[in-house]
RNA sequence: GGGUUCGUAGUGGAGCGGUUAACACGUCUGCCUUACACGCAGAAUAUCAGAGGUUCGAAUCCUCUCGAGCCCACCA
């Protein structure tokens, strides 16, 4: 028997089996198999590693769940899938809060801090997957902390340094000075603020006052040029000439067309490097460098303000600039300042010896390896190839941290040549000494890779590399599922590195998904508290209606405010799914396969089954799990609960009347109805299918095991005359309606005509209960019409 | 400024050359019909952003305008 209801401890039962049984594993050894022994077509998914912050969010259950419902649905398609699942670990956000618990600690030590710590941020979230009911294969869990991933992080870094992807140079570079260290481009973000905008007075070759205006008077000691439009009248006379700062500097005046005419007074400084444009122009020109900021965001080589602040050295050179009178005014300017996305310090541009990977070089190539993948949905190649086209200049792959994988190399003090570690993996406390060509000892590499180093060859990792074994079975991988907003990083990185270490593109599908906003529409933030937690959730709904949300909300890389209302349908659905099966549980006791005779109502519920089958098929290929879930309810709630069930009940409860061939039949179809239904959501709703399999139907020890349902007779002429059956009875529900009548009541007379009488006379007179019923034979299918005699009291 | 996605009932969203413009939530009405009232039945609600065009026919294709989201560039 059915529990009364379902509920969270028949999923947490399932899970629990699940895990002990092995239900999801990788079958390895088939894998292996020679092509002649044929072994199981392989689907690999080259799942996201989400970062450790402790708990899972919307994003990722919603993205989660889709990797899901493509491993269930390609396992019961007869794939032997691999699906693991791994850990993003390294990055700042553990060290911040590993130093504030712990303080400062030697390398070594606090590493080891970061790495305890981690693991119970990836117990939390592992719990909360397993609850989800993901059915990653765990025994491939990964870590890009352990140090057996450090070992092919820095083998493959080796690898691509000695292709000359990797080196060594001085480079101006975005620089946080909070963190003391280089970022990427990609961890960029803008800050909207209001600063001034000062007007400054320079000197022209014969004593001429040239105005220039800046946001960043602090850096007029590192001044290596004035510039103006070429087009600019009010300054043409100036080119080539020299001008001098007000530190008494001389520099060139230069005309370029990217100066804003518009802008202040059309005329400006170059400075070492106030921002992009300076170091564009810089190089442009071959201007000298002037380096007035250090490393932690303080002046240097500029005499009396060394060692302030920039902020505050802005405040002393603005002074001292009035009172010599060369400050002429000062305006109120909303500017944008890019500040570092983890931390929210305006950046700064810095020179400095960072590690570089050559992705310039390679943008025609990686761009050729995109074109190799298939993209879902299509227009999501072109945030590729657009952020591509916008690259400056190389990656920089250093990052001086402490809790990231280091970088395997050494580097000479004194002649800047570089050398490779020896012994892997690579940590620079431990590493060995090493001599120079030029007789000087080497340092080792002490900075730590950024983390798009790590997660840039997932695909390489899971699949074994570089053991060639796994490798050539299952690289490149099926699919590389991730959010849209982690192209220009993840999978731009990815299909670089995998590309240029194996010479192919590393998936042959990347799906995108979009991400979940807030239910007021807007994207989830703490400062406007709207986020939504997925553990409360499942406190409150079962993770089959969960998941079900998800599937709604698949529209691919487009993003869904998240829906209650969807939550609490799917919820619904599952009540219903449960309850309807009570009823076919009860209705279809002691039912054995005897000789039956199928009516039209029977062929007609088989015929939409199997066109449920079809269509919802045909939605989970193209991963379009909103319109099969869609499809699905259509005929299972309203199909198959409000008309097919309701229409059989007479049959059922009276076989005295309608024949035991007939009870037979309805009792056929609605098991039939039943396991292919329970079959096709088993991706979606992996613990109610798995329940109500396992009561009923139990052909295998899991669902997840079972095959998927194949496309069976569609009978359309059945369907067509169903549907004019349906309407008949919608037209007399109708009547009942209007007159405000119970449903159940009877109606005293009824006439009508139309075509297939003997066929649709029983199946439906048992649910419009009437007491008089004159059917009149017609062939004109398009004419059904019911008249009604005036009640009498029945 | 460039790219991209998109503007359809109160809300979320299908439909992408011919439909009475789906579905869900919400609203209104009736019904506790031997699985389910967390249900069933019925009803109302849409200048398909705006303006042109192509077509026998457009929510659907084209052009422009307006508006929104995301990505990128960007004023020193």
């Amino acid at each position: 028997m059915l529990a009364k209801d379902y509920s969270k401890e028949i999923e947490e039962k399932w899970q629990k089996i699940w895990q002990e049984n092995n239900v999801y594993a990788f079958d390895e050894a088939d894998a292996l198999k020679p092509k002649t022994e044929n072994p199981k077509p392989i689907y690999s998914i080259d799942t996201p590693p989400p970062f450790t912050s402790g708990e899972l969010h919307m994003g990722h259950v919603l993205s989660y769940s889709f990797f899901d419902f493509i491993a269930r649905y390609k396992r019961m398609n007869g794939f032997n899938v691999f699906y693991p699942q791994g850990w993003d670990t390294q990055g700042f956000p553990t060290e911040v809060k590993v130093e504030k618990k712990y303080g400062k600690l030697a390398p070594t030590e606090f590493r080891q801090k970061c790495v305890e710590w981690t693991y119970k941020f990836i117990a939390k979230m592992k719990a909360q997957m397993i609850e989800m009911g993901f059915s990653p294969d765990w025994r491939y869990e990964y870590r890009t902390m352990d140090s057996n991933y450090h070992r092919k992080v820095q083998f493959s870094l080796i690898e691509m340094y000695k292709k000359g992807e990797i080196y060594r140079a001085a480079y101006p570079v975005h620089w946080c000075p909070n963190c003391v260290s280089a970022i990427a481009k990609a961890e960029l973000e803008d800050l909207e603020r209001e600063t001034l905008l000062n007007y400054i007075s320079f000197t022209g070759h014969n004593g001429e006052q040239l105005i220039i205006a800046t946001t960043r008077p602090e850096l007029i000691p590192a001044c290596v040029a004035m510039m103006f439009n070429p087009t600019d009248e009010r300054y043409k006379h100036l080119k080539g000439k020299i001008a001098t700062t007000p530190f008494g500097d001389e520099v060139p005046i230069i005309a370029d067309k990217d100066v804003e005419k518009e802008f202040g007074t059309g005329l400006m400084m170059v400075c070492t490097f106030g921002d992009k444009m300076d170091v564009v122009w810089t190089h442009r020109y071959k201007l000298q460098f002037k380096n007035v900021i250090n490393q932690y965001g303080k002046m240097q080589n500029v005499g009396e303000f060394n060692n302030l602040k920039a902020e505050q050295a802005r405040i002393k050179i603005l002074e001292k600039l009035k009172t010599d009178g060369k400050l002429i005014k000062q305006e109120k300017k909303s500017q944008i300042v890019k500040i570092h996305d983890r931390c929210k310090t305006p950046v700064e541009f810095i020179t400095s010896m960072q590690w570089f990977g050559d992705i310039k070089a390679k943008a025609g190539k990686i761009k050729e390896f995109a074109k190799q993948i298939e993209w879902i949905p299509s227009f999501g190649i072109s945030y590729l190839t657009d952020w591509i086209d916008n690259v400056d200049w190389d990656w920089v792959i250093s990052r001086q941290r402490i809790f990231g994988t280091p970088l395997p190399f050494y580097y000479c003090e004194k002649c800047d040549r570089t050398a490779i570690a020896d012994e892997l993996p690579f940590y620079a406390e431990k590493a060995k000494s090493k001599i120079c060509l030029c007789g000087n000892e080497m340092k080792p590499e002490t900075s730590t890779c950024d983390c798009w180093v790590d997660s840039s060859i997932t695909p390489l990792i899971i699949a074994g590399w570089p053991n060639e074994k796994m490798l050539e079975k299952i690289y490149p991988l099926s699919l590389r599922p991730q959010g849209v907003e982690i192209v220009r990083t993840w999978a731009f990185y990815t299909i670089y590195r995998s590309g240029i270490l194996t010479n192919k593109a590393p998936w042959k599908t990347i799906l995108l998904n979009g991400n979940v906003l807030a239910p007021d529409g807007k994207k989830m933030s703490k400062s406007l508290g709207n986020i939504i937690s997925p553990q409360q959730l499942q406190t409150k709904y079962p993770v089959d209606a969960i998941r079900q949300w998800a599937a709604l909300s698949g529209a691919m890389a487009k993003d869904r405010p998240f829906s209650y209302e969807d939550l609490r349908y799917a919820k619904s659905f599952l009540i219903k799914l449960w309850n309807s099966t009570k009823l076919v549980e009860i209705s279809t006791e002691n039912y054995l396969e005897e000789e039956k005779k199928l009516r039209l109502v029977d062929k007609w519920i088989i015929g939409r089954m199997n066109e449920t089958i079809r269509d919802f098929t045909a939605h989970m290929e193209a991963f379009e799990y909103h319109y099969a879930m869609n499809k699905l309810y259509q005929f299972y709630w309203h199909d198959f609960c409000d008309n097919y069930l309701e229409y059989v009940k007479h049959r059922i409860y009276t076989p005295q009347i309608y024949g035991e061939k007939s009870k037979k039949a309805a009792q056929y179809v609605m098991k039939y109805v039943l396991y292919n239904t329970i079959k096709l959501i088993a991706p979606i709703t992996p613990h109610i299918s798995e329940e109500i399999w396992q009561k009923f139907f139990k052909e295998k020890e899991s669902i997840h095991r079972a095959h998927w349902p194949k496309i069976g007779i569609i009978d359309t002429n059945a369907i067509a005359s169903a549907q004019i059956a349906n309407e008949i009875v919608k037209i007399l529900r109708q009547y009942k309606a209007v007159n405000k009548k119970a449903m159940n009541s009877i109606l005293s007379f009824v006439k009508m005509r139309a075509p297939n009488i003997q066929d649709f006379e029983e199946d439906i007179c048992g649910v419009i209960k009437i007491q008089k019923l004159e059917i009149e034979k017609s062939n004109n299918i398009e004419l059904v019409c019911a008249e009604f005699a005036p009640e009498k009291s029945s």
